[in-house]
DNA sequence: AATTTTATTTGCAAAATACAAATATAAATT
DNA sequence: AATTTATATTTGTATTTTGCAAATAAAATT
């Protein structure tokens, strides 16, 4: 049997590089970690500070002055929660959006390409794959649980 | 058809996940890139300086430190190449196996313990899925060619 | 022999990180 | 209702990490 955890250091390497090389869109440039702060935003629907940190798994205090730099950059909006005022819920500038988006459409399309060499059939079955070990993942008790 | 780029951002958002929380072992703490820089430096046999750095892509500067950090920690070994006194060669310490080691162990744990929730069908399936990924990506022109 | 290239290190300033403490507000307890 | 406890976020501060530019040293090329 190969080894098993060469083969996912490879892929995740592989593929945290493209999220790297993604970070420049249009003028723009923004730090890996800026990058999956805007598209976790973007991904859970009006997350307070508290989840999208958690959910990035960062320092909450850390994350606090990421969001201050993004909201100076005009990439992210912060909106005092009336029910709670405590919490700040985050969004996405029109600006944001742009970056994210060109950021995504950057992202699926060297995976497209990277599709491109196999046929329509081991497509599939490398996206169920994918799929099935995101469950399994999620399943799993060892570690990382709270997260997801 | 469902977000690939998802697919993929969850999937090493937990393996990344998985590979900080391994990096406290038996005592010792280090840090995930620190972690990495070990990881490579067992991968590739005898490697220089540059080698590991270009397959982190990372700056070689950065990366300078780094080991000065590692060999102060007495994990990582640096000799002089002689057939070329530009280079020095990376190596781990006794004590760096060890780490490593213990980090595989502990990784291969959480993987083995993910992927009993499978059939052998489908953990086979996953793993030849995740190979063709690598080859795939490999081929690809778009980006990140230069490295691996 | 002189120039160019390659490998590595250091100077330096900016950015990222995280612990502890502060602040503000909500929820729970007395 | 007043007090305590818990939660969300920010700030103080010190450490670490990062990366560009420049320095150094040794090889390769001209």
């Amino acid at each position: 049997m190969e080894n098993v955890r060469e083969l996912f250091q490879v892929m995740t390497k592989r593929f945290g590089l493209l999220n790297k090389n993604c970070c420049s869109v249009g003028g723009i440039e923004i730090s890996l970690v800026q990058s999956h702060i805007l598209y976790e935003i973007d991904r859970l629907k009006e997350p307070s500070m508290q989840q999208v940190a958690d959910a990035l798994a960062m320092d909450i205090t850390t994350f606090s002055r990421q969001i201050q730099t993004l909201v100076k950059m005009n990439l992210v909006k912060k909106t005092p929660y009336p029910k709670d005022r405590r919490i700040y819920i985050l969004s996405l500038t029109t600006e944001g959006k742009y970056v994210a988006a060109r950021i995504d459409t950057e992202m699926n399309q060297y995976l497209n390409e990277v599709f491109s060499h196999m046929s329509e059939f081991e497509k599939e079955t490398v996206l169920r794959s994918i799929k099935l070990l995101n469950d399994c993942m999620a399943k799993s008790s060892v570690c990382c649980k709270p997260l997801f």
